[in-house]
DNA sequence: GCTTCGTTGTGAAAAACGTAACAATGTTAA
DNA sequence: TTAACATTGTTACGTTTTTCACAACGAAGC
């Protein structure tokens, strides 16, 4: 296997993907480093830097063509493979990524969710079928689901992260503030809203 | 000033603290470093090295003494002041997060929320009234606002964040995916979900 | 008292990360 | 054609962050 590429680098790259799609969505051809670094928040030379890691070559003249680096870069974080993503609990915080996520033009897509209220099951939001926690396995495998987002009560959170790991689910966005115990070949990346919110408060006022 | 905390040492130490207080309402007495440190998923090193930030001083015996290292935590985080903290926009994610952290025991308080949709202004979600946008800057005076959560649709976001910094916000935690133009005394940290969730999905299969 | 043990605090080494600098490049203008 | 120019790719450097390693410590057992 290729050397490892850092986290952060791949959370820059899906960021200029991004920024990029809307771009080409608005019909621009080409864009210098320090110009889509800008709308970024990053520097001229991280991003040329980051980019140096997909291999896409830009012009010394013209900068980066639009389609070209967006390419480059849709391939380098896409591999061959693609799959599909869950979520499991659909409590306020699911329904709220369903519908933000939902909206979003990219590559990604979520195409099952997962509760035990026997009330939302069968039921459909924001386009997205509920199914019940039981039916994990047969669903993974239905939309070759590949990854998840962890949306459940702490108290229920280790339990279900287990679950999913059973099922070979290989990487996990968890939004319970717990941390979850699972083999290395798992990724998980632990999203704690009062931590960060609590962190903003700190720096409000160094 | 003394000098400058990074802001993933912030980050861990808002977790600990998280944690501690978890910790204390079981009523545990005290912990040692390798414990914590996997209950936070850092290693012990680490953790101890962060509690040198804040200068409070285990024992070799009995690790740390749960109130103690709480009240020297938080007493580093929150200094004198504290003030409150608003959400802006009041939608899917807007009330998700009001929804978290309104149950989360923590020392922060949402005190407000603002949109512009009449339908919304003068409800009550979870326990927060919601105010016009119009009226930030009285409100931000009556509750002591200090820091407030961006859940505007990425169109509104940077004139909503201009309204923020007009009214004297220290620090945003912006969910809009747009680069936000603002100030450099003004703290922003930006949450992008599906950055996110692209990278989740890309170390899912490396 | 003395030894053993496990833990803390912390200096020093290592690793990861970001920045700066510059040769190479090709376009433009004279 | 030639010179001037702005930008890229990349190496070298500096800074930040993490890890390692161990002296200092105090409790417990003998």
């Amino acid at each position: 296997m290729a050397e490892q590429i850092s986290e952060k680098i791949i959370a820059r790259l899906c960021l200029y993907k991004r920024i990029l799609n809307e771009l080409q969505a608005d019909n621009a051809l080409s864009i210098y480093s320090h110009e889509l670094a800008s709308r970024a928040g990053v520097t001229a030379a991280q991003l040329r830097r980051d980019i140096m890691t997909v291999g896409y070559v830009g012009s010394p003249t013209k900068g980066y063509e639009i389609s070209g680096l967006l390419h480059g870069i849709s391939h380098f974080l896409e591999g061959s493979n693609t799959g599909t993503t869950a979520i499991v609990g659909v409590g306020n915080i699911g329904r709220a990524i369903l519908a933000y996520i939902g909206l979003d033009t990219s590559s990604m897509r979520i195409t099952a969710c997962f509760d035990q209220d026997p009330a939302k099951i069968g039921e459909v939001f924001y386009g997205t079928r509920c199914y019940n926690l039981d039916e994990l396995d047969t669903r993974i495998q239905q939309y070759n689901i590949k990854s998840a987002i962890l949306a459940v009560p702490a108290t229920a959170a280790q339990v279900v992260a287990d679950k999913l790991v059973e099922n070979n689910i290989r990487g996990i966005m968890n939004f319970a503030p717990v941390q979850l115990q699972v083999p290395q070949s798992v990724y998980v990346d632990n999203i704690n809203l009062a931590v960060s919110l609590e962190k903003v408060h700190y720096f409000a006022r160094q």
